[in-house]
RNA sequence: GUGGCCUUAGCUCAACCGGCAGAGCAUCGGAUUGUGGAUCCGAAGGUUAUGGGUUCGACCCCCAUAGGCCACCCCA
């Protein structure tokens, strides 16, 4: 066992795993970019305050999962928490900085590691990743269906097809608490029938219990009244609106009741990404909804806001079984066009120096600077990837080398002044794969 | 935070009833000194996760700890 490991719950993404990491995060960056969002980053920590407030104090997030850090020393005295989600902290900045004095609504998109400390096992760490997309300061149902198709899109463009958007609606507080109160009418009704854990959580929590997976409440949820009969005429209207929209764009989803959020600044919209099929509690691959209270909760005016969270660890993992399943894989973007390689093992002056002259040019060329015999040499530059290998030997003196191409096994001399045009050429060329 | 299963070389796994820790792949080197993903040969790689205990003797049995996985809790 090695003297150090990567702390519970955290991993190393070694290069190979990168490659579909990177492309995941270039196809959201390009995505976000061309909707408007723009990106920003906040701190990886705040005051636990943020959070706290954002959240709730009483839930399991603040008392169990918040991951909480706290300063060894120095006059600081705010406890702070490094950030679980990227919502808190966005609005956060986007009171802090005056972001309402700018045109309505601001998109804003961040990427980056978030924190939760319970216990880890598959798909759930310490630290993981989210994708972020948070649309602030449009009340409208349109900006709801904009963020859905995003979404959408964005599974597809990584060619997770499969991958199902879910809608339902919760209510604002003029509506909600009526429902709440005929919930938990008819929950007291079947009382008997729950297990221990829905007792405490009817109190805490009720409309967490309609997303319970018990067999038992999901049978009491099926005669459960339903949040679409209280919506108030605005709440119903904004439903309504957001599915034309997402008909209008033919984009596909299922009303689902059972997407809730807990959080009392959630309002109206709320919505989930699926992977239907998908082994254990792993099949949520994202989700998000409408927030009007937040922006006022966190102390700024009132403003309604609508985001939506992606988890990248899931979706990566989800993109690696569609690749076993025969789907095409990711090219390296570190494969070099070209390998320097030399019949003096040891003359790696010569080597470093041709590579460093080409790659001034803008190639991707490696030299091999292990002195190994040349035989060696070219092997390692095959299992590089490299399409071609420069050998540096007895014609160096007349300005020369050899250009081997390592799929043709053939070669002829090159001078060095013309490498590097020659490969520029070969490059765009023949193109990637 | 609760319960269960698991941990042997970088990776995937062997090792009889408790009796000298091994293989494949990967890595590095060699196969008459300037040419390849194959083949052959070789080397290196281990306090059997860690620490205790039982035993003449422990990868194997017992306890604790750490880590992984699974189901809960929860999923902002």
């Amino acid at each position: 066992m090695p003297t150090f490991q990567a702390p519970r719950g955290t991993r190393d993404l070694l290069p190979a795993d990168r490659v579909l990491w990177a492309r995941a995060e270039a196809s959201l960056r390009d995505l976000a970019a061309r909707y408007g969002y723009r990106e920003i980053e906040t701190p990886l920590f705040e005051a636990s305050a943020v959070f706290e407030r954002g959240v709730g104090a009483v839930t399991d997030i603040v008392e169990k999962e918040l991951f909480r850090v706290s300063p060894s020393r120095g006059e600081e005295r705010e406890p702070w928490a490094l950030r679980p989600e990227a919502t808190a902290g966005i609005v956060r900045a986007y009171i802090e900085h005056g972001l309402h004095t700018q045109p309505q609504p601001v998109r804003l998109s961040l990427y980056g590691a978030m924190f939760r400390y319970d216990r880890p096992q598959a798909g759930r760490y310490r630290q993981f990743y989210q994708w972020d997309i948070e649309a602030i300061g449009d009340a409208g149902p349109a900006i709801d269906a904009e963020i859905i198709e995003l979404g959408s899109r964005f599974y597809r463009s990584l060619g997770l097809a499969m991958v199902e958007a879910r809608l339902n609606t919760i209510g604002d507080p003029v509506c909600r608490p009526g429902y709440l109160k005929a919930l938990t009418a008819y929950y007291q009704t079947r009382i008997g029938e729950f297990p221990d854990l829905a007792r405490t959580r009817l109190v805490s929590n009720p409309l967490r219990l309609l997303d319970s997976k018990d067999p038992a409440m999901v049978e009491i949820n099926r005669h459960a009244p339903s949040m679409w009969d209280h919506l108030c005429d605005p709440c119903a209207e904004h439903f309504a609106a957001v599915r034309v929209h997402l008909d209008a764009l033919g984009i596909p989803y299922r009303l689902s009741p059972e997407i809730v959020r807990g959080l009392d600044y959630y309002t109206r919209t709320t919505f989930e990404f699926v992977r239907p099929g998908a082994e254990g509690q792993q099949d949520a691959l994202g989700g998000g909804g409408r927030y009007d209270g937040l922006v006022e909760l966190l102390g700024g005016k009132p403003t309604p806001a609508i985001g939506f969270a992606l988890g990248m660890d899931r979706i990566v993992h989800a993109m690696q079984e569609a690749t076993a399943e025969g789907g095409a894989a990711s090219a390296d973007a570190a494969v070099p066009i070209a390998v320097i390689v030399g019949a003096d093992p040891d003359d790696t002056v010569t080597r470093l120096r041709i590579a460093t002259d080409l790659r001034a040019t803008g190639l991707a060329v490696r030299a091999d600077l292990a002195r190994r015999k040349l035989g060696r040499q070219l092997e390692a530059a095959v299992r590089d990837g490299a399409r071609y290998a420069v050998i540096v030997g007895d014609e160096l003196p007349d300005g020369l080398v050899q250009l081997r191409d390592l799929g043709a096994a053939s070669q002829k001399p090159v001078a060095v002044s013309a490498l590097a045009a020659l490969l520029r050429r070969k490059a765009s060329a023949a193109g990637p794969g």
